[in-house]
DNA sequence: AAATTTCTGTCACATAAGTGTCATAGATCG
DNA sequence: CGATCTATGACACTTATGTGACAGAAATTT
């Protein structure tokens, strides 16, 4: 499956060329010079990726990192800055609100593929709508259904993102503070006991009579995804 | 276990940027924006990885760094130096000062969490996730999970920190203080003879029948981890 | 807009797991 | 053989996790 980038760039010419060099990696691209309009295109399908000109209209490209991350579908697109140089000073304040990594105008498209590369590669599985899968379970995010063995699970809204989160990353310790991060938002305050009864719950929901436990508890360290006993 | 940082910066806006991308990435995050401060903090609790700011008030960076050097338990820990642009000569400087790495500002994010990781691979594998081996034991510091000879392991929380401090430096002999040290805290006050109970578990848990003892006691001196005689 | 259903976050309490210390028995060394 | 040092089982205690209930929030239906 193809990778999908969002351009916004109020530069005609500049958003032109990084178009055509994204579309010939074979990225599917979508591009605005608008913030408002940025919002609203990842409200409706959420790229794998954001290249985010600091200088555009209708709204700063701090304002619209600053949005992105907020929401909670958006909160961990990967966001690449672009500043001209001598905008030293915003661009600590632009990573200050979340975005990943920045390039300084000008810069070389090979230079910007590589790193878009290098940001998707870290967080792709999450973003790219593609399926998840352990052991007998399936998880289809764009759809948002999850199925085991076949069967098709009812599982809430938190207990999907936590699913999800265990299945982005499994075989691996997530510490409650990592789940609250992950699932509920990093500002939120949230208590860690909660976690556990979402986990519970989530185990009640996935597990079948018969079945092995695919939640494993790690005590004093968080929960993790497992097959092997 | 998540790998602790301490970053001591006295620019807010920066810091702040530095603790959000240390803290989603996992680490356990302190700052302060003082020198003096920071020789306490490191003395409170040493961190696993010390990012450094070349110029911070009441002590400059090269000091603190040099202290830390001089400090036998902080002697090893790795240190990363943040430089401005234009600062070149202060970077050969704190290099020699024993800085292990060094980044000009202003730089991604990316950057440094890549830098940070390649640094603690080096000195605390474990920490960066990686997989430990000894003889037929593998320990997997992510999943949290042990297993000799393909079959999986039950250890309690002391147990598999040991277990790991034991894996990290095999073939080497730790004093039951040492392993105090580094298992409970330099500050907890545990009774050595403790130590010895807490072996027996950890042998329990990995020896089966009729397989070699692979903890071996060093009479007046204290345990090794080792496989032949 | 009201009624209903589903979902959330917290609590208090039950259960389970792990902890540190001790007394005693066993080893080892010179 | 006495002086040290280490192994072991028992145990009282601390801490962490599982669980059911519940009231309020949010979404859905009527």
């Amino acid at each position: 499956m193809q990778p999908s980038v969002l351009i916004v760039e109020d530069d005609t010419a500049l958003s032109e060329l990084l178009q055509w060099h994204f579309n010939s990696e074979g990225y599917d691209v979508r591009a605005t010079a608008d913030g408002e309009d940025a919002l609203i295109m990842v409200r409706e399908e959420m790229p794998d990726l954001i290249v985010l000109d600091w200088m555009i209209e209708s709204l700063s490209g701090v304002e619209v990192c600053r949005q992105l991350r907020k929401a909670r579908e958006s909160a961990r697109v990967p966001i690449m800055m672009l500043t001209a140089r001598g905008e030293e000073e915003d661009k600590i304040r632009g990573l200050k609100t979340g975005a990943d990594d920045y390039l300084t105008k000008p810069f070389s498209p090979r230079e910007l593929l590589a790193r878009a590369e290098a940001l998707l590669r870290r967080s792709r599985p999450a973003l790219a709508g593609e399926m998840l899968a352990f052991a007998d379970l399936e998880l289809d995010p764009a759809a948002h259904r999850v199925k085991r063995g076949g069967e098709v699970l009812h599982l809430g809204p938190t207990e999907f993102r936590l699913l999800r989160h265990f299945m982005e990353k499994p075989r691996r310790v997530h510490s409650r503070q990592q789940l609250i991060d992950a699932v509920w938002g990093m500002d939120k305050e949230i208590d860690e006991r909660t976690v556990d009864v979402h986990i519970r719950r989530l185990r009640q929901a996935i597990d079948r009579p018969g079945s092995t436990e695919l939640i494993r508890t790690i005590r004093s360290a968080g929960y993790a995804m497992d097959d092997a006993a």
